[in-house]
DNA sequence: CGCCCACTTGAGTAAGATCAACCCGAGTGG
DNA sequence: CCACTCGGGTTGATCTTACTCAAGTGGGCG
């Protein structure tokens, strides 16, 4: 037994994920081949095209997965937090999008062959994991109907809203209050809009006592209305523990 | 031995699945529980918030997976076409969009329970259908990407060429031509615009002779320079025969 | 000190939305 | 058989949203 591998059943144990494991689940989780990695801010942990294939658990911090576009461009996919699962994509076949450390990030990796192998053992880790599978699914969506058919200012508070509910599964959420690392450069990115406007957005935002986003800190202030005016439900969030 | 599960058994042989399946294989697909359907046109087959799962094979048609907003806008998702997998969700919770039929369609349906069950059973089936979802991941993914970073003459484009690519895998392209069934209100649904826009783009493709999509048929004129138009890299839609 | 990066603000512009007609072909009902 | 409707498509005029260009600010750091 490996010390990553001990702080890797940890931090399955504990939230967002929770996981109450039996011993058969816990002694494969033992015998899996994890380390634990950290990367500075603006990493590449794997990028569009890459052939090598490991599983990366979310431990602390921000990522961004993102595809580049031929004319210099980006369009970020998703923000990954604490107890997102990366990298579960086919077997064979090259990555298809780039996956980059955002702040400080801490992560588990484990090879993907080993990682299926352990799935095939047992079911209940499996239909846990197509869960999550499925809520990045849904993610994604979300982030398509932002795009497609929200105005700036509600892809703005649509957004915010989102890292709350999800900072909030696992108590990094106090008093409507969330630290974020974010760019207004990366936020421009994720939502389909220029920096210059989401400056707009967020100024609009703040002088309507909505949300403020200052020096890396987000306080929500009317969750409420904010949900009205970006018709956020977070129900795509929802992802119950591993119990 | 049904004669759906006879009929499911060779659609999984044909294109664009290309299944060559061995004995076991065939037998837990003759012991599935399928059942054939046909859907008229502009028929809901699973809502947003169901929670009955089914798995759906798309056999012919178009189908259209969207989101319903509060306000009477929808985001659609995607077009399935032949070969693709809807339903692959989490094992629990309600269905997070819709899934209708936007032609006559005709679809093979699985238990979702049956269907997991068979997916342990053999790993070539269950790395094909991995490979599947992870597709439908990068689809979806491409279709955000076009929302956020294209304008509206490439997003149309490109939505052309997908439609292509796609049909092309199970030969329902023929000399640059295909029967494409979706109104302009779909399209513009699809790529984030309004119905008006959609009809001055597609004018414009037409005029600059790129693509022409008049009475149910998309004759592509030129590919080359749609491609550069629109940046489309058909990488994302490749999915190796399951053999 | 000076540079760089993120953020901020203003002015002008362009892309796409909105509003309002109108056409046309397929039903459909009198 | 004709009038009517309805859904899709087409076009023009106008307006709004968000982009572009340009010129700042201010903090952090070599």
């Amino acid at each position: 037994m490996t010390f990553s591998a001990q702080t890797f059943q940890f931090f399955l144990q504990s939230l967002p994920i929770g996981a109450e494991l039996n011993s058969a689940e816990i002694s494969s989780i033992q015998s899996l081949n994890v380390t634990q990695k950290y990367y500075p801010p603006h990493t590449l942990l794997t990028g569009q095209g890459e052939f090598e294939h490991r599983i990366f658990f979310m431990n602390s911090g921000w990522g961004c997965i993102y595809r580049d576009l031929a004319n210099g461009d980006r369009q970020i996919i998703d923000f990954p937090l604490r107890g997102d699962i990366m990298g579960m994509r086919s077997a064979e076949g090259p990555n298809y999008n780039s996956f980059a450390s955002v702040a400080d990030v801490s992560v588990f990796e484990v090879p993907a062959k080993a990682f299926y192998a352990m799935l095939e053992q047992s079911p209940r880790l499996s239909s846990y994991f197509m869960r999550v599978t499925s809520r990045q699914r849904s993610i994604i969506i979300e982030h398509l109907t932002n795009c497609g058919r929200r105005s700036a200012l509600a892809r703005t508070a649509h957004l915010f809203l989102e890292f709350a509910s999800r900072l909030d599964a696992f108590g990094s959420l106090s008093e409507n209050s969330y630290e974020c690392p974010l760019t207004q450069y990366e936020l421009a990115d994720a939502v389909g809009l220029t920096p210059i406007h989401i400056n707009r957005m967020l100024r609009e935002l703040r002088e309507r006592k909505l949300v403020s986003f200052r020096n890396g800190v987000v306080k929500i202030h009317d969750w409420y209305e904010l949900a009205a005016l970006s018709n956020f439900d977070p129900d795509y969030l929802v992802l119950k523990t591993l119990s």
